[in-house]
RNA sequence: GCGCCCGUAGCUCAGCUGGAUAGAGUAUCGGCCUCCGAAGCCGAGGGUCGUGGGUUCGAAUCCCGCCGGGCGCGCCA
């Protein structure tokens, strides 16, 4: 539970109580009354600004607002003290039974807590990496499936039916060129010499054991065949190849997806006409001739009548072609039939995970759901920056023309699933990443991951100290949320618990947002408590988290120890990470 | 030319979608291991939040104009 929302609720419940009174006029609109964590922790634990965003409906002063408002909030049971401050301010104290309790539920809950029903079950379509299928994944499209595949988990957590979803570009020249790339491999596999890999085809390795494989099925059968016998065959055949290889690199990752979509089974069962009708029916589709591009202008600009979609009345800046002049349909068209299926499919909120060379392309798309969905349906579309690959310090070289590039599952291998998700992570999606593939291998400061970690393996260590001092007494996490914890009254034990009972409100936060680092940032906050608060026993031993003859102090510490350990796991969880139980 | 993103401590970045005295990490300097794991902790210095206006009780945050950087801009996928 948010306690925030759980405090909101007890303010406004106390402004009915005042319009009762008739302390304060009725009708006053009170969306915009929030409760949060102070900035200044000696504020105390919760402000909200109520008396500023309502005195001036009320007619009155803010302070005057607060003063009435702060005598109501002192008859809550959860509130221990009020004071007003700043231009309004009203600070709460909480009651330290109420801290208590909020250190019971998460140890009640375990790794369960910080759950939120903010999303009500509500359905959400996350669609992520969509890599072509013509090769494996290279490190380039690590950071969105990361990303995506994170986002989704947040959002799980914060109470909403996620769908993973990649769909597969399988239906444009880049697939033929694969078809015709593997029938090389193959004519390779049956002993001829194809010598250097022609310009304009994928020269990768990978496609050699393709090739072979439909050798060994189909013999010479193909050989000497025009490539209209067996370019869908091989198409096909290649296509799903490189997307169980791919299905393979993303599960080394940690990532598995609920849905494949294919461009090519719209293609084929005719949605790109029908959706071309279906905006027609609207009125929204005409033949046209579009402006020339500005900019750097194409050698063979010239201007061409095609079927045009009126995405400016939508919010995009041109309209946007569905038919190229010779009547073949664009990317934007099935990209549109996409849309529309998913959004049939009971999909009204999306997100899309991009690059973010991507980006000139997201308003068209949103115009383009909201025209297909009378404005029903909601997209949001995150684009990933690039990462940079380093090797201390030295940037690493990458070109997939040569066939060399570096593959996910070269880094995964490198420098493990964990590390490579937790960094991924440390930073906004819209930021630039470098990742050093050296240094974050290194056991020190500059492998974040660790840090969060090694709160968690000294959690941990606490606890098997813990079975040793207190041999044959129930340790479990049920047992501990019977501790007697008003014995914690150090400041530093005190604000952990403030700390780690925020994570709920932390999750909904990140998920509302769509930004899982968040989450990161929150773990490092944790972290950082707890270290400060193990330091502080090894320097004042009365503060230690277990002494033989306090038996009952023990269980109230060992019950904060483990329910920060309880919020690290459950973080990370988010993050598909698993904490190492030792360093 | 247009669109999107970005500009916060020497460096790398947060900043809870408008709150109180702008924070971490790193680097520099100074402390802490007879004591639950020093891969850690505590402390110090370091800021015109690019800039100029506007909105209001209140702006790093929202709006507009500049300056600087990145990306993108065909019927490609």
């Amino acid at each position: 539970m948010n306690i925030f929302t759980h405090i909101r609720n007890n303010i406004i419940k106390a402004l009915d109580n005042l319009v009762e009174q008739g302390k304060i006029p009725a009708g006053l609109t009170t969306d915009r009354v929030v409760a949060e964590p102070p900035r200044d922790a000696a504020h105390g634990d919760a402000a909200t600004n109520a008396a500023m965003v309502l005195a001036s409906q009320a007619g009155m002063k803010p302070r005057q607002f607060a003063e009435i408002l702060a005598e109501e909030l002192k008859t809550l049971p959860i509130v221990e003290n009020v004071e007003i401050a700043g231009p309004g301010f009203v600070n709460l104290r909480l009651s330290g039974a109420f801290w208590d309790s909020c250190l019971r539920e998460i140890l009640e809950q375990g790794t369960r807590f910080g759950s939120s029903d903010m999303g009500k079950g509500q359905k959400k379509n996350v669609e992520f990496v969509s890599a072509n299928p013509t090769g494996p994944m290279h490190v380039g499209h690590s950071r969105g499936a990361v990303f995506g595949d994170a986002l989704a988990s947040l959002l799980e957590k914060a109470g909403y039916d996620v769908t993973r979803e990649y769909y597969i570009n399988d239906a444009g020249a880049q697939v033929d060129v694969l078809a015709r790339s593997a029938y090389l491999r193959y004519e390779e596999a049956l002993g001829k010499d194809i010598g250097a890999i022609p310009e304009g085809l994928y020269p990768g390795e990978y496609l050699i054991p393709v090739g072979k494989e439909l050798a060994e099925k189909d013999g010479d059968k193909w050989l000497d065949k025009p490539e209209s016998e067996w370019l869908a065959y091989f198409r096909k055949f290649a296509i799903d190849k490189m997307m169980d290889m791919i299905r393979d690199d993303l599960a080394a990752l940690g990532i598995k997806f609920d849905v494949f979509s294919s461009e090519r089974t719209l293609v084929e069962g005719g949605k790109i006409d029908e959706v071309i009708e279906f905006l027609r029916g609207k009125g929204l589709i005409y033949e046209g001739v579009l402006e020339p591009p500005k900019g750097k202008l194409p050698d063979d600009w010239e201007p061409r009548p095609q079927t045009l979609f009126k995405a400016t009345e939508f919010g995009d800046d041109v309209d946007r072609a569905l038919k190229k002049s010779n009547g073949f349909q664009t990317y934007f068209a099935s990209d549109m039939a996409y849309h529309l299926d998913k959004y049939r499919r009971g999909f009204a909120d999306m997100i899309n995970v991009w690059g973010a060379d991507h980006a000139g392309y997201v308003k068209r798309l949103q115009a383009a759901v909201k025209a297909l969905t009378d404005g029903k349906a909601k997209l949001d579309v995150r684009l990933c920056q690039m990462v940079n690959l380093v090797c201390n310090g030295e940037p690493i070289k990458m070109s997939k023309r040569a066939g060399r590039f570096v593959t996910l599952r070269d880094m995964v291998d490198a420098v493990g699933k964990d590390v490579m998700r937790f960094i991924m992570l440390t930073r906004k999606n819209d930021a630039h990443l470098d990742f050093d593939v050296e240094k974050v291998k290194e056991q020190s400061k500059d492998n974040p991951v660790f840090y969060v970690n090694y709160a968690f393996a000294r959690a941990r260590s606490v606890r098997r100290r813990a079975t040793e001092m207190f041999s044959g007494r129930d340790l479990s996490l049920q047992a501990l949320s019977k501790a007697d914890f008003s014995l914690l009254t150090d400041e530093a034990e005190v604000s952990l618990i403030r700390l780690l009972a925020d994570f709920p409100r932390q999750i909904e936060i990140a998920a509302a947002a769509h930004e899982p680092h968040r989450i990161a940032y929150y773990l490092g906050d944790v972290a950082a408590a707890f270290h400060g608060l193990w330091n502080k026993g090894k320097d004042n031993t009365e503060l230690r988290f277990l002494e033989q003859d306090k038996e009952a102090l023990s269980m109230a510490r060992l019950g904060l120890v483990e329910a920060a350990a309880v919020v690290i796991q459950s973080g990370l969880d988010v993050f598909g990470v698993i904490p190492a139980e030792e360093m």
